[in-house]
DNA sequence: CATAGATCCTGTATGC
DNA sequence: TGCATACAGGATCTAT
């Protein structure tokens, strides 16, 4: 369910909240929410009490805090990956666990834990060492094949269209291989094709590098337009550390729009069956393109 | 290697 | 009301 702009949103909040916090007691609910640990939900706990929390990072949908003790670096991080439906939640210290709640993280000394709930599971935390990166970075080891972040300074927008002028896949299912970049989801890809009025299933071997540029500069805008606004709450699902949703929703264009006029041209909203979900797009400014 | 498709899981909305 | 079906923001593995 979260792309970037809501995972970004959550880790501004644990940065605001939980910076700094040492790992007091571990509840593992659900063991299938604790990711390759083959010694088990208690081995985990024990793993990471009286661990510290030194600050937060964050790549695509990725979202890991270095563990610390004493002021040094263990060389691993806790890794967490909301997937479809999970929510990172600070509730006051002693809140019953609800319903979804899978996880649970309460630090010492401190007025708050974290709740880890997820509905559907396909979420999940792990520890996982850190590794080098030939730039000097140092990121979990399962997210190393991670592309670089869409909204990463470091990010070269030339490397990645020269990447997609080599693959003949649809445009749509390339900006949503995060080998290829990193954040983009099913809602910020609709918005951005929408925005470049491309047509989702134009070969990226197809497109003009004027038109690439354009359509990730797309991409970044409305996904820093999103962060701005906290995300989008398409559904309860997805809220902040808060449980408060967010209101990139009434920006959106394209995603979830069907049958409703296009906001430039008028026309309504189409949606089409897309690798077992869907993509929305308007008719007339993201036509098909055209053979031959 | 690149790509398309199936799969993991739970909950809600919709249609008959 | 009950039941069946479709669909949901993702990542990963498999087959081709």
């Amino acid at each position: 369910m979260p792309e970037l702009p809501e995972v970004e949103t959550v880790r501004r909040g644990l940065t605001d909240r939980l910076t700094g916090v040492v790992v007091a007691e571990v509840e593992v609910r659900a063991p299938r929410s604790i990711r390759e640990h083959a010694a088990g939900g208690k081995d985990f706990g024990r793993r990471l009490r009286g661990l510290q929390f030194p600050w937060y990072s964050r790549r695509g949908k990725f979202l890991w805090v270095p563990l610390a003790e004493a002021g040094e670096s263990t060389g691993e991080a806790l890794v967490m990956h909301l997937g479809m439906s999970g929510q990172a939640l600070i509730v006051p210290s002693g809140t019953a666990a609800g319903r979804h709640c899978r996880v649970r993280l309460a630090f010492e000394g401190h007025p708050w834990e974290l709740h880890f709930a997820d509905q559907r599971m396909f979420g999940g935390m792990m520890i996982n060492e850190l590794v080098s990166q030939p730039d000097g970075e140092r990121i979990p080891a399962r997210v190393e094949h991670i592309a670089r972040d869409a909204l990463d300074p470091k990010l070269d927008l030339e490397d990645v269209v020269a990447d997609l002028r080599r693959r003949s896949a649809g445009i749509k299912s390339l900006l949503l291989n995060q080998q290829v970049i990193a954040g983009i989801g099913n809602i910020y890809a609709d918005e951005a094709l929408w925005r470049a009025r491309v047509h989702h299933a134009t070969p990226g071997n197809r497109m003009s590098r004027v038109k690439l540029l354009e359509l990730l500069g797309a991409a970044q805008e409305v996904m820093s337009e999103a962060v701005a606004l906290g995300g989008t709450s398409f559904d309860a699902q997805y809220v902040d550390v808060d449980g408060v949703p967010g209101w990139f929703s009434v920006e959106l264009n394209a995603y979830g729009r069907q049958g409703d006029p296009c906001r430039r041209c008028g026309r309504l909203i189409i949606r089409e069956a897309f690798a077992n979900r869907s993509a929305f797009r308007c008719p007339r400014c993201q036509p098909p393109r055209k053979v031959g």
